[in-house]
RNA sequence: GUGGCUGUAGCUCAAUCGGUUAGAGCGCUGGACUGUGGCUCCAGAGGUUGCGGGUUCAAUUCCCGUCAGCCACCCCA
């Protein structure tokens, strides 16, 4: 062995580059439906993009270095900050909302496990200038059909919505102080994972009470938008803070996606930036991680970009996504296909497939031959591998009379077809 | 970065208590089959047992280190 790609870096061989070829088709087409337009920004950022937002500790996350200029430099973990650049730049020029995407490709030097390397292709799409609640519901109903497009209904998965200003309504409602709110948020993100006690003890160290704690897992438990609505209705400012959740919901389900759609509190996301709506894709099974992430980041244009606009967004990664298909999706359909695989008989026949090989190709169709003489059942062997749907056979007797015998490798039947009416086939 | 588990052919796996030349299926190449694939049969190629060291007459097997993968943290994408 020659040694092999980098830890969490990939060498992608045909099948998989077809399969991950899909998912990017997939992805544009479905962004193109949404009125999406696409954009793209450098691998390499300046260190600063990334430091300046999140401190010093994330260097040790990144593809860090120092180029031969003395610049440090980070090849980039995430799209949002080049976004945030690119637009802050071209603000006044670009009508509002900016509806963009793109399929970067981010890295970050963490530990690889299964469904997260140090390297992958991540479908971003963002709204910005649009703080009306039907923004969140188009992002989380692009993020919807893209499962959709790749042949998967509610049974295999399901968006968690939530919203943080519901979150913070609800705990501040319930008694908790504003100091204890992070640790609140951290204990619901881990609800589903972290044993009730652990957390229990991880609330009381944070000096929240009995009382408080108990709501925290009481609001942890809600699901559904009824019930996280009979909650609200309950505290100060509740049923104000609940209308964009209930909005966007609302949305979806006209968009007849509600059956993919769970209110979920429990989805609060890492990232600190994230002022509203979040909401997370994942498979029923919940053996992979999450598919997709995303939410509103209504103050991160400002502090990154240097405007003052509303903002949301989602990522979607291709390694998660790719195992998901893998798992329960339709047979690869997106193998290179050929249309032909042409057969010469005898050493005569090479000339005259070369010649019909070269017309076909110039129409546009698909064609392959052996490289070298071989008995016909050796070149009908490798035609048949090569998933050819017809193989046409040249040899000395067809060739007097003007034909070629076609034929059909998967029903097994075959006719002489005149030479002239060959194109015909293939249209 | 921390901890646990696992590393044998391209893939899935086997190899008795530490014992002689590390095997099988699938896949790949060739042949049986000189104008017709899928089936069958035969043969072949492919291994520094992840790598390095140690113990031993002898290591795929036991020990240590290291690298890689998986899992849990961390962190989230």
């Amino acid at each position: 062995m020659q040694g092999q790609a980098l830890p969490g870096f990939r060498d992608f061989y045909p099948d998989e580059l077809a399969l991950k070829n899909h998912i990017f088709a997939t992805w544009r087409d479905v962004a193109r439906r949404y009125g999406f337009q696409e954009y793209d920004g450098p691998p390499l950022e300046p260190l600063e993009l990334y430091t300046d937002k999140s401190g010093e500790e994330i260097v040790q996350q990144l593809y860090a270095f120092e180029d031969k200029g003395g610049r440090k430099v980070a090849l980039r973990p995430e799209m949002t900050p080049t976004l945030a650049r690119m637009v802050g730049a071209h603000a006044q020029a670009l009508k509002k909302p900016i509806r963009w995407f793109s399929i970067p490709q981010l890295f970050r030097y963490e530990r690889q496990q299964r469904g997260r390397l140090r390297e992958h292709f991540q479908l971003n799409m963002d709204i910005i200038g649009e703080a009306s609640p039907l923004a969140d519901a188009e992002l989380i109903a692009a993020a919807i059909d893209i499962m959709r497009a790749f042949g998967l209904g509610p049974a295999d998965v399901r968006a968690r919505v939530s919203d943080r200003r519901v979150l913070r309504t609800l705990l501040l409602g319930r008694g908790l102080t504003e100091p204890q709110l992070p640790a609140a948020f951290e204990v619901i993100d881990k609800s589903e994972r972290v044993p009730r006690d652990a957390m229990a003890a991880k609330l009381r160290e944070t000096g929240i009470g009995k009382r408080e704690t108990d709501a925290v897992f009481e609001i942890a438990a809600l699901r559904g938008l009824d019930a996280v609505a009979a909650a609200l209705a309950k505290v100060k400012g509740g049923e104000e803070a609940g209308e964009p959740l209930r909005q966007a919901v609302g949305a979806l389900e006209a968009m007849g996606l509600g059956d993919f759609v769970l209110v979920d509190l429990t989805i609060v996301r890492g990232l600190a930036y994230y002022t509203g709506i979040v909401f997370e894709l994942f498979d029923t099974g919940k053996s992979l991680r999450a598919i997709c992430g995303g939410g509103r980041y209504d103050g991160l244009l400002n502090a990154l970009g240097g405007v003052d606009l509303p903002a949301l967004g989602f990522g979607m990664g291709d390694v998660v996504l790719g195992e998901l298909l893998k798992e329960r999706g339709p047979a690869d359909q997106a193998s290179t296909k050929l249309d032909a695989f042409l057969i010469a008989v005898s050493g005569e026949d090479m000339a005259p497939v070369l010649k019909l090989a070269h017309q076909l190709r110039d129409l546009g169709v698909a064609v392959e031959y052996g490289l070298r003489p071989a008995a016909i059942r050796k070149q009908l062997e490798l035609a048949a591998a090569r998933g050819a749907p017809r193989a046409i056979i040249v040899g000395p007797d067809e060739r007097a009379a003007g034909e070629v015998v076609v034929r059909d490798l998967k029903a097994g039947t075959e006719a002489r077809v005149p030479i002239a009416k060959l194109s015909g086939l293939f249209h």
